[in-house]
RNA sequence: GCCCGCUUGGCGGAAUUGGUAGACGCAACGGACUUAAAAUCCGUUGGCCCGUAAGGGCCGUGCCGGUUCAAUUCCGGCAGCGGGCACCA
């Protein structure tokens, strides 16, 4: 044998397999079939222009649940697009003059050719992209519909504002008070704005996260909180003048303590509620208050340090249970307005804002709450002697008809009470705000409206779709190209005909990608969004890859879309991802020079426990494993690491060194090991080739008859392992049997034969994950036909257990050794068995055992006396 | 601050209805083959202790306690690490 033929040559094998694939259309999703549909997608990569170790975890997961399922038989709907509308398309015109569309469709052009030696098994001919108007035309009818169907709306209000990328951020977007991609501090401004009715399925929206049982519970947590359900009352408190004469205004407050009123001693409100907007015009001193209120940040640590402020308005609140008692009525800087109704009742004694504030300005603190246990009169003078409000369960007390009530009865009581008074009601709150789809940008699919001075904001009719963007704009000056073109904005009103500008504003990117997973379904159809027969077929999403980054974001908005399309007839459904998974980080370790400037992998040589920049011999620091990142250095280029070892041998190491949920730490040596699996395979498949084909016979020796056994344990198990995700297990489990055969003695009874057929199933184990080499192996081994095309391997159940089992032998819960006993013994036979052996007799010493436990198959536990 | 998750050898991790802790891999060490190297193959590898040896004993899944014949697994407390939300009334 030459040298050549002992190393498997992926060089020349993957790319003509995939060459093979591709010829053969293997992964063409069938529009109609008698099979059951199964629909795996992975969240579609931006196209930056280059493919990096995130994405190749990501579809090898993807990749491996589709090959997987086609081999069980399912008609496999594995589609791939670019979610190709984005900021940095603009920031990389800005920087170096290129129009944001060639840019990206560079960039898609330049990673499909990156994805093409991975030997993905996606469906390219449905691949779409988010930049194109025939994408973008569907989404701009949906916009239309949702207006009709009142799901979208034009409100002015106070919005995220990113000073450096010059646009609106979604709440969501903001993050410690950031932009999330500028990393600025975020200011607000008050806008009018495009908003979708998220907040009209927010019940259900949150009532539904519990049927999505095939999601990470993390994920389901974080949407749960995200819509931040709260329930409680809104009450009413009528105004007076600072003369004690009633205004005839009452103030609104959110509360979910309506028990604890009776401790109210101020109300506040926010500094952008009408009523302290319409004070200020007659109070400069409330003005100025106001303004102050607006500059403070929202970042983290403005929000720790910042200071409780109040100004107060000198009118007075009349309590809406205590005849003749009022409150003072202040304006706080810490009262959100886009929370609840913009105002609040202020209870010292039991929340701790409202306990700071009440110190700073004097307000009275009153005990209405006092742990059940303890003394109601020392509890309260403490209390209100302190700096510390009590937020813990407990009894009312000092509160007429609510004392002696444990807080939730006290609450409901107090409700019941503040309506038959009209003086409130009881409500339910969402942190949950509509979704702002305006962005100030040119890159993203423009707002089908026109701006009529006589009629409004017009929607652009159905037969003028698309609203295309312009090619000729330019980027010299920081905000909005659209804004300042000089013709494409004029235009005449769908109405009334008069002179009209078009809306300059374009959607938010997300706004893409919470329905492209339906677009995938009929991706070419011209006329609408998608073919409703085919969306129904298809969806929902049998299982979504990604990563967790967008469990609020993209996730919360996809499953709103899904409600939203439905509601507006385009399909009947209501969840978009029946099953989510969210992978881990790629991370590697991190290396620094003395000087402290990162060094990358590949400069970097290891000598014992210390490292050299290989480039001039400086010591480097070894630094902890962290997500790779550009800005740190630590980086491994997929292209490098096929160039090396090839597309299987990165995709064996990514799924068998971390279970698919945990960061995965990329390391040379791991890589290696998989290599040289390859390699394992490739020289026992060459003996294996040697062999006929065939059945295995009934007559074996113990040995290949063991090793028979394992076959159909390891087939059992890998099914099992691949179809929850345990693909580290499935690795581990089909090395143990590439080891069990390597050890197999052939010379025995039927030894060939199951040698053969063990390298077979082998194949067809490995063939999801490392798909390449399982077709060379597979050709090698005689076959004409593709592993791609062969059925997952059946196993005998009458083959899973053996016909003796071993079990351990306790004494006193600690093990003493073990007994082989027939499968079925009855526990009598076990007893006497485990009893008889010499470390347990020593143990007892002659004496009889005070119990024993028998658990068949299993264990034999001996209390001793 | 509130909520959630995690913690197992030198390392990644297995043990997922409580039942032989450390599968599988990596690294390391020893050996075989080779002029040599690479590749490959064989062996050892949780800690401590007894024994010349064969072999045997004790401890061990972050820490403390509990339930149980039996706990990595269940319960209570604590610590460390990670994540989400954050002036949300």
């Amino acid at each position: 044998m030459s040298s050549s033929e002992e190393r498997y040559n992926f060089a020349a094998s993957e790319p003509k397999w995939q060459r093979t694939w591709a010829a053969g259309n293997c992964f063409a999703a069938e529009e109609s079939s008698t099979k059951p549909k199964y629909y795996v997608l992975e969240m579609f990569p931006y196209p930056s222009g280059r493919i990096h170790m995130g994405h190749v975890r990501n579809y090898t997961l993807g990749d491996v649940v589709a090959r997987y399922k086609r081999a069980k038989g399912f008609n496999v709907l594995y589609p791939m697009g670019w979610d190709a509308f984005g900021l940095p398309a603009e920031n990389a015109a800005l920087e170096r003059g290129v129009h944001p569309g060639v840019w990206t469709r560079q960039n898609i052009g330049v990673m499909k050719g990156q994805l093409a030696p991975l030997g993905f098994s996606h469906d390219w001919a449905r691949e779409i992209s988010t930049c194109e108007p025939a994408y973008y035309k569907h989404e701009q009818k949906m916009f239309t519909d949702f207006l009709k169907a009142g799901l979208a709306y034009r409100k002015k209000s106070w919005v995220n504002w990113d000073p450096v990328e010059h646009t609106v951020l979604a709440n969501e977007q903001v993050v410690d008070g950031k932009g999330w991609r500028s990393g600025a501090p975020v200011e607000q401004r008050e806008l009018s704005q495009w908003f979708l009715k998220i907040t009209h399925y927010a019940e259900e929206l949150l009532q539904a996260i519990e049927t999505l049982d095939r999601w990470p519970d993390k994920v389901r947590l974080m949407q749960h909180n995200w819509i931040g359900k709260s329930e409680g009352a809104r009450v009413l408190w009528p105004l007076q003048d600072a003369a004690g004469k009633a205004t005839g205004q009452s103030l609104e407050v959110f509360t979910t303590r309506p028990d604890t009123l009776f401790g109210a001693s101020f109300c506040a409100i926010a500094a952008q509620h009408p009523l302290a907007v319409q004070l200020a015009e007659g109070n400069a001193k409330l003005g100025d208050f106001l303004t102050e209120c607006a500059k403070v940040g929202t970042s983290t640590a403005a929000i720790e340090t910042a200071e409780k402020l109040g100004f107060d308005t000198g009118l007075k609140a009349e309590h809406p249970f205590i005849p003749g008692a009022t409150v003072p009525v202040y304006v706080a800087n810490f009262v959100l307005m886009a929370y609840g109704t913009g105002a609040i009742f202020g209870c010292p004694g039991h929340d701790e804002r409202d306990m700071e504030f009440a110190r700073k300005y004097g307000l009275t603190v009153k005990c209405v709450v006092a742990p059940e246990s303890d003394d109601v009169a020392a509890f309260t003078r403490k209390l209100e002697a302190g700096n510390e409000a009590y937020t813990g369960d407990g009894v009312i007390v000092n509160s007429d008809f609510l004392n002696g009530l444990k807080v939730d009865p006290a609450k409901r009581a107090a409700i019941e009470k503040l309506e038959s008074l009209g003086r409130g009601k009881g409500t339910v709150q969402y942190r949950l705000r509509d979704w702002g789809v305006s962005r100030q940008r040119y890159w993203g699919c423009p707002i089908p409206i026109i701006h009529c001075e006589k009629c409004g904001p017009v929607p652009v009719p159905d037969k003028d779709l698309p609203v295309t963007l312009p090619e000729d704009v330019t980027f010299d000056i920081p905000g909005n190209p659209l804004a300042r073109h000089p013709t494409w904005k004029h235009t005449t009103c769908p109405t009334c005909n008069a002179p009209a500008v078009r809306e300059t504003d374009t959607f938010d990117t997300f706004f893409e990608s919470s329905w492209y997973f339906a677009r995938y379904c009929s991706p070419k159809l011209a006329d609408r969004a998608f073919d409703r027969k085919q969306a129904e077929t298809w969806l929902p999403v049998d299982q979504y890859i990604g990563g967790v980054e967008h469990a609020v974001l993209h996730l919360l908005y996809s499953r709103f879309f899904t409600r939203a399309l439905s509601d507006c007839g385009y399909f009947d459904l209501r969840e978009p991802f029946d099953g989510m998974f969210t992978q881990g980080m790629v991370c590697h370790e991190t290396y620094r020079a003395a000087d402290g400037a990162w060094v990358e992998p590949g400069d970097v040589r290891k000598e014992g426990a210390a490292a050299v920049r290989v480039t001039d011999g400086v010591a480097v620091t070894v630094g902890r494993s962290e997500k790779m990142s550009k800005s740190k250095k630590n980086v491994v280029d997929p292209q490098a690491i096929i160039g090396t070892y090839g597309a299987d041998a990165a995709r064996l190491f990514m799924l068998s060194d971390s279970p698919p949920e945990r960061d995965l730490e990329w390391t040379d040596a791991g890589i290696e090991g998989a290599w040289r699996y390859l390699n394992r395979l490739w020289r026992l498949a060459g003996a294996a080739s040697q062999i006929q084909t065939g059945p295995v016979p009934a007559t074996l020796d113990a040995g290949p008859a063991a090793v028979n056994r394992q076959i159909h344990r390891t087939i059992a198990a890998v099914g099992d392992d691949l179809e929850k995700f345990r693909f580290n297990s499935a690795v581990a489990r089909i090395r143990e049997l590439t080891n069990a055969l390597a050890d197999l003695d052939r010379k025995t009874v039927g030894g060939d034969a199951v040698y053969r057929y063990g390298i077979e199933v082998v194949t067809r184990l490995v063939s999801p994950i490392i798909p390449h080499i399982a077709e060379e192996v597979w050709q090698m081994l005689g076959f004409t036909t593709l592993v791609v095309a062969t059925p997952w391997p059946e196993f005998d159940p009458a083959q899973l257990e053996d016909d003796v089992v071993t079990l351990a032998v306790q004494v006193n819960g600690k093990l003493r050794g073990t007994i082989s006993v027939a499968k079925g013994a009855d526990k009598a036979a076990c007893e006497s068995a485990a009893l008889s052996l010499p470390a347990v007799q020593k143990l007892l010493d002659g004496k009889p055992p005070r119990k024993v436990i028998v658990v068949p198959e299993k264990i034999v536990n001996i209390v001793a006396a």
